[in-house]
RNA sequence: GCCGAAGUGGCGGAAUUGGUAGACGCGCUGGAUUCAAAAUCCAGUGUCUUCACGGGCGUGUGGGUUCGAGUCCCACCUUCGGCACCA
């Protein structure tokens, strides 16, 4: 009898066992069985969305890895909740439903399972009795309800509080009801804002009892989390529906499908993220309090994402000026100009304005209004447009029409073009009359889409001051010499000084002095504001899609919304497509209006009927806060129940690709802050470490058509691939993993014929977890021939048990040293260089006729977590009687048994004692006579004591320095 | 342009407090086994030089700190990722 490592049976073996024993089953706080005094870990992957594609080899890495950190700590003896489920609602399932013509509701469900499969093919430790999918209704109800908080509270950004480590906060959440109150007991009056949306300019009707229901109403939208507005939005004809800023492409197209993407005003529901601007920000970096009695954290996030989301939100710290426009005609003042700026120091050296071509100042609409008739006479011909000889309308029309047409694809060209308006503004500072041009190199999406040019000191200003003949004034002194305009931070110059008794004498200053003296002059002289400005805008967050959740919504026939109690259930449609088109102007219909009248009807509590909003919410929603339910995915009455909430959160470690980050991770980070401000949670932050995955890289092949070649038709021969029936020369392409370039392999193709454990031990080996390394064919064959090595130390070619004997010194070491390692590079995710450890301890096994009891259970324990099945198997072979090994305790090594056996040497220096060292026992002597010497020489150099102490210790050789005088 | 990450053999990559550079794996070379091949096992494998022992040179480039630098500092080059006319 031979008998070989069958992983095929044994993979299947552990497989069943572990989900029929539900091994791998978290028991949480108020469940039977919980042991409260467990240290508790969450380690979390990103959910998948379940496409029908099925998952490719490249996409189990980051569950592989998570998988492995969390079977260790289980065995170190936390109480480890490692969950698994389904991002089900949004986009991809619906492109996929509609691609394949089965009702999504169907199909998700039929995708999930084969998901499912997939994973527990990988032997992956979820506990399945905490599945949930955004799409079931008993999670979105949920979702429903947190959407309900966000609706009914606002934004107190007056509120002063302090956090459990007395951390002082500005701004909270709180319930829109404390609101009302406030207005209605008149504690609070009605902002210019809140009048302007109920054009009461000049009325006499600011008592908030004066106001009628709709009309308290829609103040109240100005205050709400979630609430409605008319805006510009980015429209996706062809995928039907409106798309967040974060799911456009640089060059205006939609993220899913690369479909155009088009700027169109519509009424949306929008989320007020940017509310919470300054702490998405500071709690990047901020010790982040827990509940009572445990420690504070620091997100343990990868710098790139947390610069992404810096980046993303994009506070600059500056000044609102205002400049006054006035009629070239008459010479009055007929309009007013608001910039912001970073540099309010250079104003003295601003000496044109430009204007965005979308600017109110210049358009409504299309149409050009407002400007004068008549170029004014000092106009040079540069500034008149293209066209030579037309009329100031007429060239602003075609310029700002122009404008429009151009990508921003085009706008990357940089040259800078502007077409003057023929108003000038004046400087509030110092008076001067600066021409004011519309430029498109302005946009009105940032700041106030009005700049005051400051050619000196900036470098767009500059190129356009040259181009167009405009003065530069040099306003800041720069150190040495250079060429074109400075941009950095100097002394002020050519501005008034203190002397001659001018407010804004700020020459000589320092430009963060000057800045801060100019702003608090144009504060006083009510000229301007110190403002803070942020890239980060509100979160669109309605779709004109069908399957995403239903807002829990109605709105009353007098015209005002409010919220109805979850669930609102998705209507069963036939036909749930989006009404798509290529006419970007076409009338929006979201499919929920095919809805029969029996859903879209609602009767409110006062008996009146209302209408049910007909928008869902985007794919975001449900992974907003899914990491909530897996703590208590059951429970009827709540989100998420209290007592588990503070046990399990935060997420100790969240591992997935970085391409969500500022997409999920910032979303979630935001409602997350909202639970907590209104006390629904207890920690400010969801996730305390990120971890990103790398991808997993792979050749793909094309023919001489370009028509890609799927890589198991390809022949490899000298690095070159050959079709295998044709055998045409392909060329070969590096890069991503995927269905598109049929380069990726099914898991369970790989692992049929090289075994599951040996899948996972080479995708972790292939480098570190964050790098993304490309897949090779023979390289996953070391890892086979690794497993089939640790078999045969097991087990003997008649299929008996070789484990007997004495542990040597040797073995011992060897084993302690490798507990050492492997158990560090784990915590610190090497699974690299874990796997590594053990394969060299294993090397040194092989040639031992049998391997000592000690050292063979040590070893399956370490190997445990990395390959679960073979190391299973041959516990259960070795017959050690105490259970299986997923619930066996981590091994701890002796420090001292590990570290090497030395001898103690003299050194001399000029026939003096100067010390001793301890060196390793087993070197050879011709070299330990070496490092004396060198010892010797050193200690010439250097004859201080604190100085040989310096002389830091080689590992392994020299083992301690003791020095004497 | 700005921000972030990184440059080590033929390849993937080790060297996580400044201390034996190249662990481990792939590939390659030689050998054993085999009629032969695959698989397996043994030995070798940075580079130059030497019959050999040995020696010289080596972590993107150029400087610096240090007894000692892949690791720290300065300048530069290259690659990847992100943002980008951000006022």
């Amino acid at each position: 009898m031979n008998e070989k490592y069958d992983y095929k049976s044994i993979e299947a073996k552990w497989r069943d066992f572990w989900l029929s024993q539900k091994t791998f089953k978290t028991v949480g706080p108020s469940e039977d069985d919980f042991e409260s005094d467990k240290p508790k870990c969450y380690v979390l992957d990103m959910f998948p969305y379940p496409s029908g594609a099925g998952l490719h080899i490249g996409h189990p890495k980051g569950y592989i890895a998570s998988d492995i950190y969390s079977r260790y700590k289980k065995m170190q003896g936390y109480n480890v909740l490692h969950p698994m489920g389904f991002d089900s609602f949004g986009l991809p399932a619906e492109q996929y439903a509609i691609e394949h013509n089965i009702h999504p509701a169907e199909i998700t469900e039929q995708n999930i399972n084969s998901i499912r499969s997939q994973l527990q093919f990988l032997g992956l430790g979820y506990d399945w009795d905490r599945e949930i999918a955004t799409s079931r209704d008993d999670f979105y109800r949920w979702t429903q309800w947190i959407f309900s908080r966000l609706f009914e509270s606002f934004y107190d950004s007056d509120n002063v509080w302090k956090d459990a480590l007395g951390r002082v906060i500005v701004g909270k959440a709180r319930p829109i009801e404390e609101l009302r109150k406030e207005f209605s007991e008149g504690k609070r009056a009605l902002s210019s804002e809140d009048e302007a949306t109920l054009s009461l300019k000049g009325e006499q009707r600011h008592l908030w009892q004066a106001l009628g229901k709709k009309e308290q109403e829609s103040v109240l939208n100005n205050y709400r989390l979630a609430y409605q507005d008319e805006i510009v939005v980015n429209w996706c004809p062809q995928l039907g529906t409106v798309l967040a800023n974060e799911e456009v492409t640089n060059d205006g197209k939609s993220e899913r499908g690369n479909f155009p993407v088009f700027k169109r005003p519509l009424k949306q529901w929008i989320m007020r993220i940017t509310a919470y601007s300054d702490r998405l920000l500071e709690d990047l970096n901020a010790p982040l309090a827990q509940g009572i009695g445990k420690d504070s954290f620091t997100l343990d996030w990868p710098e790139a994402i947390k610069s992404m989301q810096a980046n993303w939100i994009g506070r600059s710290e500056g000044a609102e000026v205002f400049f006054d426009v006035l009629d070239s005609t008459t010479g009055d003042k007929c309009s007013s100009l608001k910039v912001f700026t970073t540099r309010p120091d250079t104003l003295f050296g601003a000496t044109f304005m430009a204007v965005a071509p979308e600017h109110p100042l210049v358009t409504s609409g299309n149409e050009v209004y407002n400007v004068p008739a008549k170029w004014p006479n000092e106009t040079q011909d540069s500034w008149r447009g293209e066209t030579p000889g037309v009329g100031i309308r007429d060239a602003l029309y075609d310029y700002i029409a122009q404008a429009q047409q151009k990508s921003a694809n085009d706008r990357e060209e940089k040259e800078k073009t502007g077409v003057f308006s023929g108003f000038y503004a004046v400087n509030p500072v110092n008076g001067n009359k600066i021409p004011v041009f519309v430029a498109d190199y302005v946009s009105m999406d940032y700041g106030a889409g009005a700049i005051m040019a400051v050619p000196a000191h900036d470098d767009r200003d500059y190129a356009f001051a040259v181009k167009y003949g405009l003065n530069i004034v040099e306003v800041v002194s720069s150190p040495g010499q250079h060429e074109g305009c400075f941009t950095g931070e100097g002394t002020s110059i050519n501005s008034p000084s203190g002397q001659e008794s001018n407010e804004f004498g700020i020459n000589g200053l320092k430009t963060v002095e000057a800045k801060a003296k100019i702003t608090e002059v144009l504060e006083q002289k009510k000229l301007g504001n110190k403002t803070v400005h942020y890239k980060l805008r509100d979160w669109i967050f309605s779709r004109q899609r069908y399957w995403g959740e239903p807002f829990p919504l109605v709105t009353h026939l007098d015209g005002y919304t409010m919220t109805v109690t979850p669930p609102v259930l998705l209507p069963e449609m036939e036909d749930f497509r989006p009404e798509t088109s290529s006419d970007p102007d076409r009338p929006v219909e979201p499919p929920l209006h095919r809805a029969g009248p029996e859903w879209r009807i609602a009767i409110l509590d006062d008996g009146i009927q209302g209408e049910r909003e007909l928008n869902v919410m985007p794919q975001w929603a449900g992974s907003c806060w899914y990491f909530l339910r897996f703590i208590d995915p059951n429970n009827e009455n709540s989100f998420c129940g209290e007592e588990a909430e503070q046990y399990f959160m935060p997420v100790d470690l969240y591992i997935g690709g970085a391409e969500h980050a500022v997409l999920h991770l910032l979303y979630s980070r935001f409602w997350h802050k909202v639970l907590y401000d209104l006390g629904l949670v207890s920690t400010p932050e969801p996730f305390k470490k990120l971890f990103n995955q790398g991808m997993i890289t792979a050749d793909a092949f094309q023919d001489d058509r370009g028509v890609y070649i799927d890589i198991r038709n390809v022949e490899l021969r000298d690095g070159e691939g050959y079709d295998k029936e044709t055998g045409a020369q392909l060329t070969r392409t590096a890069g991503k993993m995927g269905k598109r370039y049929k380069n990726g392999l099914p898991p369970e193709e790989v692992g049929e014929e090289f075994g599951v454990d040996t899948l996972r031990l080479y995708e972790m080996y292939m480098g570190p977890l964050e790098a993304s390394t490309p897949w090779s064919m023979e390289g996953i064959r070391g890892m086979q021939r690794f497993l089939q090595r640790v078999w045969r130390n097991f087990i003997d070619l008649d299929g008996n048990l070789t484990i007997s004997g004495q542990v040597t010194p040797d073995q011992t070491k060897m084993m302690h040293q490798t507990i050492l390692r492997v158990t560090d590079h784990i915590e610190n995710l090497r699974f690299n260089t874990a796997i590594a450890a053990m394969i060299e301890w294993n090397n040194g096994l092989v040639g031992c006729d049998s391997i000592p009891e000690e050292i063979a259970q040590t070893f399956l324990l370490l190997l445990n977590p990395l390959a679960p099945h073979i190391s299973e198997e041959l516990w259960e072979r070795g017959n050690w009687g105490r259970g299986n090994l997923a619930h066996q305790t981590w091994p701890k090594a002796d420090k001292a048994l590990a570290a090497e056996d030395t001898v103690t040497l003299p050194i001399q220096v000029n026939g003096k004692m100067r010390g001793q060292i301890e060196v390793d026992k087993h070197i050879e002597e011709e070299e330990l006579k070496k490092i004396v010497l060198e010892m010797e020489n050193v200690s010439k150099f250097i004859p201080s004591e604190e100085a040989i102490k310096r002389f830091i210790v080689v590992p392994g050789r020299i083992v301690n320095i003791v020095v004497s005088e």
